[in-house]
DNA sequence: CATTAATCGAGACGGTACGTCTTGTCTTGCA
DNA sequence: TGCAAGACAAGACGTACCGTCTCGATTAATG
C-alpha cells in the first residue's frame, strides 16, 4: 500500500493536459475570466470535467495554470546600454500584457489572489520572484557598465516597472505602442538621479 | 422624453441606497468579491433583492457602486514642497488601498472592467479621470514653485504613481508602512531630472 | 366620530369595477387562471393595482368575482315536458362552461376552494345552493305534471347533472354539441326508473 | 438518432425519483397544491433542486406525475351483479378522491390542463383513456351476465359516473360516505332502463 | 367656499418562488 | 488506474409576482 513513483494503472494522457491549458487560454481570449466554466474548457478541449479535477482541486487553480504556463518573463539581452535595456524589458512587458487572453484575467486572478493566501503563495514563487530576479539582473548590468554608481531600491523599482505598465493598460486604458520608449525614459533617468550619479553632459 | 418633469409614483427611499453600499462594503472585507452574494447583501442591508436589482442591472454594477461611492481621492493640501506633496498624495493612494474592503475587490473590478467595456467607461469617468486631474494639479502646484522648470508626462506619472502602489500591495505583497516616503522620494526625484531641472546643491 | 355608512371623502368609481371585472374575463381567455397577474389587470383596465387591493384582498377573491359576476344560472322555461326541461337545463350548463374565458378558470378556482375554506363558504353561497335549488325546481314542476311519482333524490341529481358535463368538458375533452340531449335523455330514463315510474311499453 | 443504444455516464439514481414522488404527495396534504414549491420538495426529499428539473420541466410536471404515479384505478372484481360492481367501482373513485393529499391538487391539475395541451394530451393517455376502458370492461360483464340487453352510451357513463362523484366532493362538498350505494343505485337504475330502450340515433 | 377624507394612477418596498447555471464530487462502462 | 459521460447536492443568479406602502393629484360631501 505505498503510492510512490512507481505508476501504477493507467498513466495519465499528456495530450489532456496540453488540452486543458490551450482551451483555457483561448476561452479567457473569448469570454473573459469571469465568463468561463469547466464545462465549457471541457466541451472545448473534447474531454470530460473529471479529468480537469484530477489535475487541479479547483477553476483558479486551472486558470492559474493556463495563465503562468511558460510565461516566465526572460531578461531581454544586454543592449550595451540601461535606456535600451529598460525599453527592451518594458516591451517584454507590455507584450505580455496585451494578449488579450491573458489581458484582464491576470487582473482578475490578482483579485482571487487576495482572497487566497495559498493561490498568493505559487504566484509569488512563480510568477513574482522570478521576475524581481531579472529586473535586479538588469539593474546589475548597469552598475557594472558604470551607468549607475550603485544599485537603486530594487524592490520599489520592481513594483514601479510593472505597476505603471498595469495602470498604463487597465485603469488608464492607454494606448501602449510608445509606453516601452517614454517609460524607459522616465525610469532611466529616475534611476540615474536616485543613484546619485551626476547627470551626463547630453 | 417624459424624464421627470415631476415624479410620479412612491419615490425611492435613499435609506435603502445607503443600506446597500454600507452592506455591500462590510461584506466585502468580511468574504471578499469572489464570496459575496447579492441575497446577503440584501439580508444584512435588512431590505428585499428586488430593491437592489431595481437599482443595479447585475451584481457587478451594485459592487462597483459600492465601491467608488464617495471614494474620490481628494489632493492633499499644498505642503510647501513637491516631496512633501508626493509624500501625502501616496499616503492618501496607500490608505484606501489597504482598506481590506475596497482591497482585493479592487482587483477582481479591474477583472470585470476588461470584459465589460460599458463599466469601463464609468470607471474612467468616476474614478481615473479624476484621480488624474488631483494629479495634475499637485504637479502644476510644483512648477509655479519653481520646483520644476515645466510639467513633466502626466499621463505616465499618472499611471506610475498608482501603478506602483498597486504593484506593491498585491503583486509584491510588501508591507506599506514606508511606501510612501520612499515613492515619493522616487518620484520626485525622477520628475526633477525628467524635467531637465538642475539639482539643487543639497 | 362615527363612521358609518355615511360616506365621506371620494367615492368609487363604478367604472373601475366593471373595467376589473371586464379585464379580468378577457385576460383569463387570453393567458389562462395560473398565467393572470395582478399587474396584467390592471393595465389592461388602464387602473392601477391599489385599486384593486382596495377592492378585493387577494387576487384569488378578484377572480371568484369576475368569473360568479351574474352568472346564475337561470332556470329554463317550462318546456312542457321532463325530457325537454332537462335538454334546456343541460344546454345551459354547457353554454356556461363551454364559455373559454371561465372555462378552465373555474377548475382552478375548484382547486383553490379546496385549500381555501372562507372561499368554499362563499363558492356555496353564490353558485352552488342556487343552483342546486334551480334543479329541485325544475324537478317539482315534472312531479306536478305526473311524470314522475315523487322528487328524487336531489342532492345526487344535482352532482350527477353538473358534474357529467363537468367531467364531458375538463377531463374527457369531448366535443359538447350534442351533450345536452344525450345526457337529458339518460337523465329522464334514469329519473323515471328510480322514481319507481313503470317503464312505457315502448 | 442515439437515443440510447446503451448507457453512458452515470445512470439515474431510481431513489431519488421516488423519494420526489413521496415528497410531492406529502407535501400536498400538508400545504395543497398552491402552496407546494419546489425548494420544499427538494429538501423534504434530501436531494438537490436540479435533481427535479433534470426529471421535469417544470413544477406542475411534477406533480402531475406524482399525482398519477401508480394511481390506475382498477377495475373491481367480479361481485356477480351490476349493482355490486358499481358499487365497488364507487367506492374505489371515492377512495381515491378523498385521499386528502390528491384531492383539490386534481382540481388545480385539471385547470393546468385546460390551458396546457400538451399536460392535456397525457393526462388522457395515462388517466382518462384506463379508467374508460375501466368502466366499460365492468359494463360488459353486465351484459354477458343478462343484466343489460346491450352496452349503453360508455362516453356518457364514464363521464356521468365519474364526474357525479367529483361535483358531490368538490363542488356540493358533501360527506362522501354513503355516496357509492346511493350513486351505484341510481346509476344500475338508469342503465337498466336506458340499455332496454333502443338508442335513437346510432 | 374652504376643508376634509377617501379615491385614483404610479411605482417603490420586503418577501419569496421560479427555472437556469455552475461548482466540485460521485458513479457508471469502456479501455 | 485513466478517461468520457453525466447524475448528484448545494446554492447563486436575475426575473417575475404578490400584497403593502407611500407619493402627488383628484373628487365629492361637509362645515
Amino acid at each position: 500500500m505505498e503510492h510512490n513513483g512507481q505508476q501504477v494503472g493507467r498513466p495519465r494522457d499528456s495530450r489532456v493536459d496540453e488540452a486543458i491549458t490551450a482551451a483555457v487560454q483561448k476561452l479567457l481570449g473569448e469570454v473573459g475570466y469571469a465568463g468561463l466554466t469547466v464545462a465549457a474548457v471541457a466541451e472545448r478541449a473534447g474531454i470530460g470535467r473529471a479529468s480537469i479535477y484530477r489535475r487541479y482541486a479547483t477553476k483558479h487553480e486551472m486558470i492559474f495554470a493556463a495563465i503562468v504556463h511558460g510565461e516566465v518573463l526572460e531578461v531581454p539581452p544586454d543592449t550595451g546600454s540601461l535606456l535600451g535595456d529598460l525599453t527592451a524589458l518594458a516591451r517584454v512587458i507590455v507584450g505580455h500584457l496585451s494578449n488579450p487572453a491573458a489581458a484582464g484575467a491576470l487582473m482578475s486572478l490578482l483579485g482571487e489572489i487576495a482572497a487566497d493566501p495559498a493561490l498568493a503563495e505559487r504566484f509569488t514563487t512563480t510568477f513574482v520572484a522570478p521576475e524581481r530576479a531579472g529586473n535586479a539582473e538588469l539593474l546589475e548590468r548597469a552598475v557594472r557598465r558604470g551607468e549607475m554608481e550603485r544599485l537603486p531600491d530594487i524592490d520599489l523599482f520592481h513594483a514601479m516597472f510593472g505597476g505603471t505598465v498595469l495602470s498604463w493598460l487597465f485603469i488608464s486604458h492607454h494606448d501602449p505602442h510608445d509606453l516601452p520608449e517614454r517609460l524607459a525614459r522616465f525610469a532611466c533617468a529616475a534611476l540615474r538621479s536616485t543613484a546619485h550619479q551626476p547627470l551626463p553632459s547630453n
